[in-house]
RNA sequence: GUGUCCAUAGUUCAGUUUGGUUAGAACGCCAGGUUGUGGCCCUGGAGGUCGUGGGUUCAAGUCCCACUGGACACCCCA
């Protein structure tokens, strides 16, 4: 085997594509629902974007991008995410000037390169949606009530969304003096992991998974619990609205989200069918990004989710059985003549909308009878000479077993009609 | 980037511990089971440089080393 995929990534083939349409359908369904228009951005971006809006100390710019020059000398870098690039296009097509509240939702590929494992690979995908002028908290509302409405579409059961708010900048930075001034005190007691994480960001040491420091850090101070009186007050709103509308959820004062361009708001949905990568969703608020990216500051919320992860999840869940694709007819011939016929025969059918098979290995009806039922046709046409003399042929159901005679001029109708008899009231 | 485990037909796996005749099974695939008909069943068939490259040995799928790839965990996150 000479070529092969790059690590970390993964084909998506025929036998199970369709659950993908499905996933894809569906959440554009639910998007369209919350009235959330596409946008779709390239794959690539300049490498500086990345690097300011989600911050040059986090691991995503430091260690995981795919970046590399172009023949020009420009650096560029596959997309690690999204919500840097739809601001990028929201400044640069000044979406914010037509309406004052810009909500849009992308089902895209995205590249870190980290080492793969389950529910992480190289080049994943994601969905999300962003709601780019508002600050009200009921848009934050309305943004984790999106993502949780497309999980229960997708019948996904077990899932937990966690919220906290990380403040704002009048709130963090004496709030991170305090943990900081925690922290020290048990300094010496902390993973190595934790140590490093003391210098460059104290906050995502409460995030630890290490549990000799979640009990070391028990007592520390949360975020959540030091908010200004403006934050303080978003986070309560956001809770009673949420529970007016009937949302469970959980505080978690651990929630740090990874990304720089967090305030206020952040909260994640999780699973425990997933395994160590148990986050199907993060999102939150960052009223600051726009700014940042050199656009006027504009309040905004979003989250991103995994659509693998939510894949993993209904896979845990079995909530797929055999679907797949499969054609109307399949058209066996038992003799050349009759497979002169087929051939344009298929093609007006296909033209008609009526999916329809024939052999092009020259088999036998034996072999063609079965590779029709390997596909799941409903039924099979047999035609051959004896059939081209008469006018007619043999329709045969392959569920029931049952074989009917039709004439060659009524067939298109036939199966028009039988379309509408058996699935009555069915459409799409 | 670190760690643990793994790598044999299209697929899932035996065989590796105690190196030794033509490397097996199941499923899948192909063809047949009399005259033009699927599923079940029966018969036959095709298909493997045993991940790659070195080494030890009279002899390596089997032992040793390196590399590549995979799975999972750490880290991080979707």
């Amino acid at each position: 085997m000479k070529f092969k995929s790059i690590k970390g990534t993964k084909d998506i083939l025929p036998d199970e594509s369709y659950r993908w349409q499905f996933v894809e359908q569906t959440i554009r369904s639910v998007m369209h629902a919350f009235n959330y228009r596409e946008i779709r951005t390239p794959v690539f971006e300049e490498t500086a974007l990345f690097a300011r809006g989600i911050g040059e100390l986090t691991d995503i710019v430091g260690k995981e991008m795919y970046t590399f020059l172009d023949r020009s000398g420009s650096s560029l870098t596959l997309k690690p995410e999204m919500t840097a690039a739809v601001m990028r296009s929201f400044i640069q097509n000044n979406l914010g000037e037509q309406q004052p509240l810009v909500k849009v939702y992308y089902i895209a590929p995205m590249f870190r390169q980290e080492r793969p494992q389950a529910g992480r690979l190289r080049q994943f995908h994601q969905f999300g949606a962003e709601a780019i002028g508002a600050s009200h908290p009921y848009i934050d509302a309305e943004i984790i009530v999106l993502s949780a409405e497309i999980y229960k579409a997708l019948g996904i059961k077990n899932f937990e969304i966690k919220i906290n708010s990380v403040g704002c900048e009048q709130c963090r930075p004496s709030y991170k003096d305090k943990l900081t001034k925690h922290l020290q005190s048990v300094y010496d007691k902390l993973s190595e992991e934790s140590r490093k994480r003391f210098g460059q960001n104290p906050l995502r040491i409460l995030d630890s998974k290490d549990e000799n420091d979640r009990a070391l850090t028990n007592d520390a101070p949360l975020m959540k619990d030091h908010l200004c009186e403006e934050c303080s007050s978003h986070f309560s709103q956001l809770r009673s609205i949420l529970t007016s509308l009937n949302i469970e959820y959980q505080i978690d004062g651990r929630i740090v989200r990874g990304l720089d361009y967090y305030t206020k708001t952040a909260y994640e949905i999780v699973s425990n069918d997933l395994g160590s990568q148990d986050a199907l969703t993060g999102g939150g608020r960052y009223d600051l990004l726009v700014k940042e990216l050199d656009g006027k500051q504009t309040p905004s919320v979003g989250f991103a989710a995994g659509i693998e992860r939510a894949l993993m999840a209904m896979e845990k869940q079995n909530l797929f059985s055999g679907e797949q694709f499969s054609p109307k007819i399949f058209i066996a011939a038992a003799d050349s003549a009759g497979k002169d016929w087929a051939i344009t025969q298929a093609m007006t059918f296909r033209q008609s909308g009526i999916s329809c098979e024939i052999d092009f290995l020259e088999r036998s009806l034996k072999s063609q009878m079965r590779e029709a039922d390997r596909q799941k046709a409903e039924f099979v046409i047999i035609i051959g000479e004896n059939e081209l003399r008469n006018g007619h042929v043999s329709v045969k159901n392959m569920k029931t077993g049952n074989q009917t005679i039709v004439m060659i001029k009524d067939l298109v109708n036939h199966f028009q009609y039988q379309e509408g008899k058996d699935e009555p009231g069915k459409k799409d």
